[in-house]
RNA sequence: GUGCUCGUAGCUCAGUGGAUUAGAGCGUUGGCCUGCGGAGCCAAAGGUCGGAGGUUCGAAUCCUCUCGAGCACACCA
């Protein structure tokens, strides 16, 4: 619309377009509603200030002459001019009521939109090693990657959601060792704990003395369970006795690490086996790809990768001079299945420790042939976890680990998916564990849920009084309410433009990978629903077509809301049970 | 040492080169309940946007330097 204005200037010949051509008209919101519904900074990057002033006037005042004879434009109510050169337009507050039938109407799809045009995504995240359960780090990978998975596809990404096992190589050995030690230990055999070639001990080991930790023994007895007490495995020579025992561990870990992946609604729809790559072949194959583009060399009777050709900061070995196949072998297996399952992009999320990973994984896209930007990685930096005001670091070696089952057991997983959207990935998560286990309205993790809650409390309310809420919105002209009192219609309108960015807000995820902005609207949206209960009576209001607007208002807002709490992987509750305070 | 991320209110953090007044939640202080669910609303106090330069009509936002915090820099996985 501003394009065809400026064009229709330019013919009249009021103002000469640079020689570049016209720069991006970028159409924002203002940050105070005040100004407008949108406005552009164009006239500023067509000349400068005091100029762009007389630009920016010659715009509004042609399309305010337009407007109305459009059709198209018969939303537009004014536009105006401000400051420097701002071109700010207003919208007819009854076209914004009326698009509340369209939310409603939208029902669970609302805010869709089509960025991704059915561009296909592999979206990978946790992939913890099934050497343990996982911990709250690894939690806000899941729900990073779980959420923005969830929005990708309302922005119209064919999304496949994975998780990649690392359930071969040395670590499955180590994992055998530390099972086999407390096999032994739980039938009453001598039993040591492995050791490293440095001679300390080496593996995965329950917290001794603490009764609550019991992990590796628990794992230990199901392996015990299957293995006729362990008579068909502890006879084995050392190296095929950690294997298998290893191999079975793993097993039980994964389905662990699922279980808690299921009740913590972080849903995936690939699990993916690292030691399915060898058996298929695809390790040597991918090794062999590279060695045919001319990537590897020999170097002190190894086999590297010359991924520094690519940008990254060192080249990679992938072959030991031992012979034995490092862990970038299978990455580069990997990839390449990525790939030749036909992915548009690969993005990976994954924490701060794993940021040297960047310039590799960007390498191996290169080395088969597409651009470094094929594969994008999101960092989220780490979590500590906050009790008493004071950050407790969470490290194996302080012993204050945390399982994200024993943070769910305290929290419950819903109010833990808020806290750990709340933040921005690229910052530290303080996660309040205070906050978050109080029941009341202090805890902003429930406060999306009582938006919802809450607006479909008045709605049973409304039943109740023998309204038909559903049916006499649809009916309602919202148009009716430009006439309320100004105070009220200003909650409304707040109300409705606040529904309207749901678009937006979908669109900008999508774009920027940044789930967490779901949060901060979720709350916006919970706060104008409130002013707008507080203000603006919907059973006693004054007249029937008064309350039949409020009601599609209404129901507009659950419409929103509900769509919000289900992109977060949340319940979307039709009440709140008024639990005790677990905190004190 | 090199690289990546961060530094914004008492605390935890949003903030997309724009608008006299930099926002939210929690916390603090004070109002509003014979009401459609108060898990709410209204208001107040609280800021050298780590610091110094620079670019720009305009910088919390971009650039450089600097101080501070976290993380990573294996023929480990």
């Amino acid at each position: 619309m501003i394009t065809a204005a400026i064009a229709a200037l330019h013919e009249r010949g009021e103002f000469a377009l640079p020689e570049a051509g016209l720069p991006l008209v970028e159409i924002e919101r203002p940050q105070q509603a005040q100004h407008g519904d949108y406005a552009t900074t164009i006239a500023l990057k067509l000349a400068r200030p005091p100029q762009s002033r007389a630009i920016a006037a010659q715009i509004a005042a042609y399309l305010n002459e337009t407007a109305p004879l459009v059709p198209a434009y018969d939303l537009v109510e004014a536009v105006t001019t401000a400051g420097p050169g701002f071109i700010n337009v207003r919208l007819k507050p009854e076209w914004l009521l009326r698009q509340a039938r369209a939310l409603i109407e939208a029902g669970p799809d609302v805010g869709a939109v089509d960025v991704g045009r059915g561009s296909s995504i592999n979206l990978e995240f946790v992939s913890a090693n099934p050497t343990g359960p996982v911990h709250i780090g690894n939690g806000r990978g899941g729900f990073i990657g779980d959420t923005l998975g969830n929005v990708l596809r309302a922005a119209g990404y064919a999304v496949t959601k994975e998780y990649y096992f690392n359930d071969a190589g040395a670590q499955i050995q180590k994992l055998g060792g530390s099972i086999e030690y407390y096999m032994r230990l739980a039938l009453g055999q001598p039993a040591t704990k492995p050791l490293g070639a440095d001679g300390k001990e080496e593996g995965y080991f329950d917290s001794e003395g603490d009764p609550d930790d019991t992990f590796y023994q628990g794992v230990a007895r199901l392996v015990l369970a299957e293995t006729n007490q362990g008579a068909e495995v502890l006879d084995l020579p050392v190296d095929a006795r950690t294997a298998v025992i290893g191999k079975r561990a793993a097993q039980h870990i994964i389905q662990n690490i699922r279980a808690t992946m299921q009740r913590l609604n972080i849903q995936f729809d690939v699990w993916f086996n690292e030691a399915s790559l060898v058996t298929t072949g695809e390790v040597l194959a991918g090794i062999e790809t590279l060695r045919d583009g001319g990537y590897l060399f020999p170097q002190d009777g190894a086999t590297w990768m010359e991924t520094t050709r690519f940008g990254d900061d060192k080249d990679r070995v992938l072959i030991k001079s031992d012979g034995e196949r490092t862990y970038a072998a299978s990455d580069v297996a990997y990839i390449r299945n990525k790939l030749n399952r036909g992915f548009d992009r690969l993005i990976y999320v994954l924490g701060a420790d794993h940021h040297g990973y960047v310039g590799r994984l960007k390498a191996m896209a290169q080395m088969f042939g597409y651009t470094a930007d094929k594969a994008h990685v999101l960092i989220y930096q780490h979590v500590n976890l906050k009790v008493d005001g004071k950050s407790e670091r969470m490290s194996k070696r302080r012993g204050n680990v945390i399982t994200l089952d024993d943070l769910a057991d305290l929290v419950g997983p819903d109010v833990m998916r808020f806290f750990y959207l709340m933040r921005s990935a690229d910052t530290h998560l303080d996660f309040d564990l205070g906050l978050a286990m109080k029941q009341g309205e202090e805890n902003p993790g429930l406060s999306v849920q009582y938006g919802h809650a809450r607006v479909a409390g008045v709605l049973r309310k409304a039943v109740e009084a023998g309204f038909h809420p559903e049916s006499e919105a649809l009916s309602a002209d919202l148009a009716v309410l430009t006439n309320d009192p100004p105070e009220q219609l200003a909650a409304e309108l707040a109300l409705i433009r606040e529904l309207l960015k749901l678009e937006e807000i979908i669109e900008r995820i999508a774009l920027s990978l940044e789930p967490h902005h779901l949060t901060k609207y979720g709350m916006d949206v919970a706060a104008a629903f409130h002013v707008f209960y507080d203000r603006c009576p919907m059973l006693r209001a004054e007249s029937a077509e008064v309350r039949n607007a409020r009601f599609a208002l209404t129901l507009a807002a659950r419409t929103v809301l509900a769509r919000v709490l289900t992109l977060l992987g949340m319940a979307a509750p039709d009440r709140m049970e008024r639990a005790t305070d677990t905190s004190e």
